[in-house]
DNA sequence: GCTTGACCTTCCAGTGACTAGAACCTTTAT
DNA sequence: ATAAAGGTTCTAGTCACTGGAAGGTCAAGC
């Protein structure tokens, strides 16, 4: 397969499987033309990837999974370290946008958003 | 006002005050020996400028915000834009990190965590 | 006057995870 | 023969800082 098969069936753009040659998550042959020639095994590792990342992994984590997943002898309780400490933080950074929206929803509704220069978003970001 | 006052003032480190100054957000006067020497105004953009942050405004905004808050002539309407379309974006973002959090929820909730390496999350990573 | 330490300065490089674009090579179809 | 559609590498840009190096300045204490 070339790249783009690849890419399609992966669900990846083509440059971000190569940044992912790159930084060594997979390593496709070559063919003798110099082109990238993936086995279905690295079919199966990008989708993994594509998969963790829209679960948004990083991609050091994913680096972390990649292993566990290949490792028979691993447990399931590294896996959920791993994935716990991810839902923690996603968990914070919901909570920190959720306060966001919540400020910044109040300030919205209450400005009237005519004409007039006098406006409680510029007053609350003033200090007041 | 030294730059460590203002930092300490404002709520900022000062290397992010000397950054803004470098994109142009304050431009606080200099001293005979090259030091920064901010004024009263400056300290005022720079707490302005770290609520907003706070709010989750890019720095673009900011200085869209801040134009607004210098323009006497200018309309609630227009403040009220660029806040709506920022809640907006913060609103896409939450719906995403959730929707993230409910899958990921539901995969660690059904991994035992145990010395076994049977895993419904690599599963899942996996393809189903 | 000298040292020490706490300031201040600039400049360069790195972060994460790509992404755009340039310059060039290979394959396939007409 | 040529043109389009693929492939390759490389550099640089994104966003909003942050860390660190190398060096200048200032105030206090001896």
């Amino acid at each position: 397969m070339n790249i783009s098969d690849v890419a399609k069936r992966a669900g990846l753009p083509a440059k971000t499987i190569r940044y992912y040659e790159d930084i060594g998550l997979v390593r496709p042959l070559r063919s003798a033309n110099g082109y990238r020639a993936f086995q279905e095994s690295d079919l199966h590792k990008l989708a993994f990837l594509s998969r963790a990342r829209t679960l948004g992994f990083s991609i050091e984590d994913c680096r972390i999974l990649l292993a566990l997943y290949e490792d028979p002898s691993r447990s399931s309780a590294e896996v959920k370290a791993v994935a716990r400490a991810h839902l923690d933080q996603i968990e914070a950074k919901i909570a920190g946008l959720v306060e966001m929206r919540d400020t910044l929803g109040e300030l919205v509704q209450s400005c009237a958003g005519d004409s007039r220069p006098d406006c409680p978003i510029l007053k609350s970001l003033d200090g007041g």
